[in-house]
Parts: structure tokens; C-alpha cells; sequence
DNA sequence: TTATATTTAGTAAGTGTTCACTAAAATAAC
DNA sequence: GTTATTTTAGTGAACACTTACTAAATATAA
């Protein structure tokens, strides 16, 4: 069990991922995904020990790539360099749009509810130290409370993202974003 | 096979209702539901004659409510009650707040999704007509597309509902949705 | 040969669903 | 007003199948 797990695994992880995107979660069943690998269900065992580790690693990899911040940037530049990765991130990996913003996929696994939690808690902290910085400069008003600020700019782009995801790419995302980007 | 099922079968869905709140879809199963109504599995079938059937239902219960529209209202004064609708009504049904916006949980029923989607489609014509009512009436600005007036508008209302059932009904929900508003 | 990778063959529990049957209540016939 | 019939609301066992998971044997590659 040494060198190339992790290529393999990567491998298991895009297929879980696209299950999950062709279906829900509950087509995500170690059955399914073998199938998809063209091994057997107990092959994938000796890469994961159990269902719960591969969609722990699933998470946690979203996460990776979600959080290449670009330090370089602050204020309102940032915040809208933030959705410009979102957007690019689904339009690179299309079956993310239809779990990203998905949370309710996860219900009934506390230790994934735990996980997920965690991360958007951190990416909500990020996002409002943005802010912060952005009203300091001016850039946007001061005069709404933070959290409500956060949820008129995250909320259209979470539907946004959902809207594509669910009409399965049937319009320009870069074109809506922008759209969206003016409007705010 | 008569008159008071209707009754029987509401209670069964305020059951099933409860269960995917609690925890997500994957907890609606017959065996469960059958448990929290402390009758047999096979009592189910008497009220439903299946599975989908159930989930129909209470896609469709959900439709009813939410499309109590008030008529006498037109343009922002409209958008607003409609706002402020939707948070009355998981206010008086907090397990509907963990499930309303979760599309996700019933994918990969074509039929559900067909229903959902029939329903989605449903309301955003009407909020759409509100927004033109509105810009014609000058309320609202008239140089955002439709499409992402809508955006801006629903996803933080969708976001906000969100946040709260998923934090359990932490924080003061008429609050914070008149705050969004005074934002918006 | 020795790690690495995968299969075979199985487990116990859970899935939706159907079946034949029943106690009690409501309805109809006499 | 009692008897006969039907309806209501359920039970309990079985069905065919899927679930996640495991131990042991086996093939493949260095």
C-alpha cells in the first residue's frame, strides 16, 4: 500500500464524484463506484478503509482547491476574485456544481456535517475580513451588518452556481457571473 | 378506501417531513416512516401506494403553501410579501427550512425533479412579473437583467433560510430577513 | 521473492414491496 | 333491533434485492 495510492485514489475520488453528481448521494454506493473503476467492490478497500474515508477525502479536497486564495489581493478585488475562482473552479470540474454548494447531501453523517461545517465557517471568515477591508476603503457601503452582507453577495452566486448545475451547463456561466458582478 | 385517508395522509407526510429534516433524505425509508406513525410497514400501503408516491405528496403539500399568493399586492410590495412569506412559513414549519431549498435531496427521481423543477419554474414567472411591475413603477432599478435581479434577490433569502435551519433555528430569522431586505 | 493489487466468496443488516389474513367498526337487510 | 355484509385500519411473514464490509486466496510486477 505505498507509492500511486494517491494517484488511484484520485481516480476513485472523480468517479465518487460523479456519481454523486449523476444522481445524489445515494448513488454513491460502493457498488456503483466499483463498477465505475471496473473492480471489484472489495478492490476499493484496499484503498480506503471504509465509505466514510472516501467521502472525508472528497470534501477535503474540494477544500484544497476552494481555498488557493490570492493573498496579493484585498478588498473588493478580492471578494470578486473569489467568485471568479468559484465560477472557474465549477466550469473546470462541472460535477462540482451540482454538489458544491450541496450541504444537505451530507445530512445524517455527523462527522461529515462536522467537516463541512468547519470549512464553511473558515471560507465565511475569510470572505469577511474582505469586507472589512473593503468598506474601509470605501469601495462598498458600511451601513449593512456583515453577515447580511455576505449572504446578498454569496447567496446569487450560490444559486447561480446551482441554476447552472441543475440546467446541466445550459447557459454561459462566465456571461451570468459577469452579469451578476455588474449588478453588485 | 375512503374519506379520512386524507387526514391519516397528512400525518404521514408531517412524519416524512420530519425525518429527511432530521436526517436527510436517506432516514425517509418505509421501515422508519412506518415506525415514527407506530404502525407496520405494510399499513403504509394503505394510505400510498408507494414510496414515490409519498415523496410526490409532499413535494406537492409544499406547492400549496408556498403558493399562497397575495394578489392585491403588485411590484416591490409584492417581492417583499413574498420575502417575507417564505420565512413566515418555515417559521411555522422549521423542518420545512431543512428541506424547502434542497433540491438536491431528490435527485436522481426523475419524477420528482420534474415536479420540482414545474414548481421552480412556477415562481420565478412570478417574481419575474413583480420585477417588471416594479421597474415599471420605477421601485427598483431597470438596468439588471431579469435573470440576475431574480439572483440577487432569492439567493440571499435562499441562503438565509438555509443558514437557519441548518443551524438549527440558532438566531432570530424575522431579523435578519428584515435586515436583507433594508439591504436590498 | 516480495510487495502490490485485485478477486472470490461470503456476511448480517437493511431496502421497497406484496401477500394472506384479522379485529373492529360502520352500513345494510331483515 | 338484531343479523348479515362490507369497509377500515391494520398485522406479520415473506420476497427479491442492495447495502457496507471482511477474510482468505490469487494473480501481477519489481
Amino acid at each position: 500500500m505505498k507509492k500511486d495510492q494517491g494517484k488511484r485514489q484520485n481516480e476513485i475520488l472523480d468517479a465518487a464524484l460523479h456519481l454523486i453528481a449523476e444522481k445524489g448521494i445515494r448513488n454513491l454506493t460502493i457498488r456503483h463506484l466499483s463498477q465505475a473503476m471496473h473492480i471489484t467492490d472489495a478492490a476499493l478497500y484496499y484503498y480506503f478503509q471504509d465509505k466514510l474515508a472516501i467521502i472525508q477525502a472528497l470534501v477535503s479536497r474540494f477544500e484544497g482547491e476552494a481555498d488557493a486564495v490570492e493573498d496579493e489581493l484585498h478588498g473588493w478585488a478580492a471578494v470578486e476574485a473569489a467568485l471568479v475562482h468559484r465560477t472557474e473552479l465549477v466550469l473546470a470540474t462541472p460535477d462540482l456544481a451540482r454538489v458544491v454548494f450541496a450541504e444537505e447531501l451530507f445530512q445524517g453523517d455527523p462527522e461529515v456535517e462536522q467537516i463541512l461545517f468547519g470549512m464553511m465557517q473558515r471560507h465565511r471568515k475569510i470572505m469577511l475580513r474582505h469586507f472589512k477591508e473593503a468598506e474601509d476603503a470605501g469601495e462598498i457601503r458600511s451601513d449593512i451588518p456583515d453577515d447580511t452582507l455576505f449572504r446578498m453577495i454569496l447567496g446569487p452566486l450560490r444559486l447561480l452556481i446551482k441554476q447552472w448545475g441543475m440546467s446541466h451547463g445550459a447557459f454561459d456561466l462566465r456571461k451570468e457571473r459577469q452579469k451578476l458582478l455588474d449588478g453588485l
